[in-house]
DNA sequence: ATTATGAATTTTGCATTCAAATTTACTTAA
DNA sequence: TTAAGTAAATTTGAATGCAAAATTCATAAT
């Protein structure tokens, strides 16, 4: 069997997969007999994968007591919230400035793609193309270090439960945000871009959108 | 024994300082049988602390190749400075806008020992004790997690060898920044304070202060 | 019934072992 | 002399083994 990534990295994936799924709530303890019996693999692996989602904060260990999903609370979801729309909201205001149009139509046809979803009331799909959506314009801003950092703790966001845009009302004032964050940007107004995208976070912060 | 931290971590903070004291260069292969003999260790501890500092940035993996020092490019540098200048410029922000009257007075009394370390010409003590003002104000801003995204970031900046203040004129002039910024914190300018502190870290690209 | 004590079990942290892949060294042929 | 091919040694990735710590469970004493 050629393997082209090594197994503790697909392990982490699959135990990221279980604490988003839910499958392993916050503040659970993660069993490595469990785990281990169920992936049909060693301890090893799984320990090295386990140290990796902890140095994402997804896990937290402890000494002598084992791994435990990490429990964020609300001064957490605060704090990252924060970084994330400062980070971002930079981010609106490079692509802005520097975008090429081909990018500026890649993000028309995501965007598009996310007033269809919007339209067909599908929340889940709505909430991918969200993520893509904003992906894709700190993919633009090119800085890989900033994105690293977005992705990082995006991840530790999701493992708070409670976030999401249940209500339609809140998917429509996000879609409404969304369509004037592009405008900014295919307008090229760099500055209007990033109060649009700081205060589209700052949003989310009771919405997570 | 009664040990109060894992050994992986102990050991991550070994090899971590063999990195910033440059025994183990940028590129560097790291030779698994060499360190655990010297540490006299087992491999199973060495091989988690090298995930941790992996997850840090700080060693990059090869499959099946082992783990080498990561070499940050002069692009990787930009990146970086612009997501630390960001973050750091907005906790002088909140700084000057929440600290209490004793969070100045420490930061007044760190900006003191610093501007002895310049009139002594002590570049050492001067690059630490800056380091302690940054972190201060970080501290007092009271964002963890923005914190923790500074630290490991300016954690890969301290890869690259060449960035420093050797030249005394870096050093006074880092001085007259910060005794600029320290007077709008004190003064509870924000917008000031934020906007001196942009500068003073976009100067450092050259620098690093 | 509740608490305390201690033995059995489980779990963690680390060491060791093993198999497969990679690298190095050596041999042989052009 | 150099190139190719092969065997030996090294190194990585992962499984297994083992001792110490933590937890659970059972028993006894109040």
């Amino acid at each position: 069997m050629i393997q082209t990534r090594p197994l503790y990295l697909e392990i982490a994936d699959l135990i990221r997969e279980k604490i988003f799924q839910h499958t392993l709530l916050p503040g659970a303890w993660i069993n490595e007999k469990e785990l281990t019996d169920a992936f049909g693999i060693s301890r090893t692996p799984l320990r090295e994968a386990i140290k990796v989602l902890a140095a994402e904060g997804l896990i937290t260990m402890k000494l002598r007591r084992g791994a435990y999903v990490t429990e964020v609370q609300t001064s957490d979801l605060m704090h990252i919230f924060k970084v994330i729309s400062l980070l971002e909201s930079q981010a609106a205001f490079d692509v802005a400035e520097k975008a090429s149009e081909s990018d500026l139509d890649l993000l028309d046809s995501i965007h598009t793609k996310l007033e269809k979803a919007a339209a067909n009331r599908d929340i889940d799909h709505f909430f991918e193309i969200n993520q893509e959506f904003h992906d894709t314009i700190q993919q633009i801003a090119g800085n890989p270090w900033m994105r690293r950092v977005i992705k990082d703790l995006r991840q530790v966001l999701k493992l708070q439960r409670k976030i999401s845009l249940q209500k339609i009302g809140r998917m429509e004032q996000s879609l409404l945000e969304h369509r004037q964050i592009l405008s900014a940007l295919i307008g090229r107004r760099p500055e209007q871009a990033q109060l649009l995208m700081k205060n589209h976070l700052q949003q989310g912060q009771s919405a997570a959108t």
